[in-house]
DNA sequence: GGTCGATAGTATATATATAAACCATGTCCG
DNA sequence: CGGACATGGTTTATATATATACTATCGACC
């Protein structure tokens, strides 16, 4: 559905540029509400999974990460990192331990319950991504990846 | 580029499903960060100056826009708009008026500091969307609009 | 070997978001 | 009429985000 209809908007969005820029933030927001939701019932936020989704399976060596990788790969402040980890570990999901050659860094690693808990919730929430995902073909998810790689390429320059 | 180097992830996201999920997410993300940081220049957030953007294209016949309106308009709990309006309001962009009808509404309506801003930022705003979304012709940006409309409507079901 | 600059994490102030509970007002229906 | 229910706005508690300034630590270089 167009979104100019789903908003309620009384006049259509004028430029096509801001329209499909909208539709971007917009679909955005939705699949986040909708994550959010599947993942409130197991007392996860989609922030708080995706920080478990990284540990789980792009943790280095020293098996985690430090709070300023998941900052990287989150695209997010690393001043964020900090509430973010002192919840989760509030939580007993993760644990900060000490860096073994350099004092400066957490290493921030999945406690023994995150871990369960992740292996319970990550198959369900796959299975959802693939039934949303799965109103493209391979080829057609292949061409969005394509064009909105195309925009951050943009404007990153 | 694709999103597995952006982030500097060590290993690629293994499910194409998830990588087009993620791509919706980190691309919106990356299109807000731009967007504040040229608004913060006028001393608005994005989501302020969409608030500006909804008051003048599509106020209703008392000259604004309800809060439920705004809330329905822009995705959001209206509970989030009490505190929206207020700092808007507290920078005189807008102004809280009696509903003549029913006394539950505030009609709320841009106040002339704040029609004068948005009349000088936002033709600056819409170049910047233009040249951003120029990377795509009209006909991709339409193929666009309608694939993340497919998903919205598969959310909604 | 001590100072300088870079890096990691934290603290604070502020903005945006949700859910849930609440009050005031409207509407509808028996 | 009057009670039940719906609607709009606010309040509170909580989560996430930014910018900025601060501390601790590390490394490099004279």
């Amino acid at each position: 559905m167009a979104l100019e209809h789903e908003l309620g908007l009384r006049k259509p969005i004028e430029l096509l540029p801001h329209e499909a820029l909208l539709n971007i933030y917009y679909t955005a927001s939705c699949l986040k509400k909708r994550a959010d939701e599947f993942l409130r019932g197991f007392g996860l936020t989609d922030v708080q999974f995706n920080v478990m989704m990284l540990l789980w399976y792009q943790s280095g060596p020293e098996g985690g990460l430090s709070q300023a990788q998941l900052s990287d790969m989150m695209l997010v402040n690393r001043a964020n990192v900090t509430s973010l980890i002192d919840r989760m570990e509030k939580a007993a999901l993760v644990a900060r331990t000490a860096s073994p050659g350099d004092r400066r860094y957490n290493i921030v690693k999945m406690t023994s319950r995150g871990k369960k808990l992740f292996a319970k919730v990550e198959p369900l929430y796959a299975r959802q991504v693939q039934e949303i995902m799965a109103v493209f073909k391979a080829g057609e998810q292949k061409r969005l990846v394509a064009m909105l790689g195309r925009i951050r390429g943009e404007l990153a320059r």
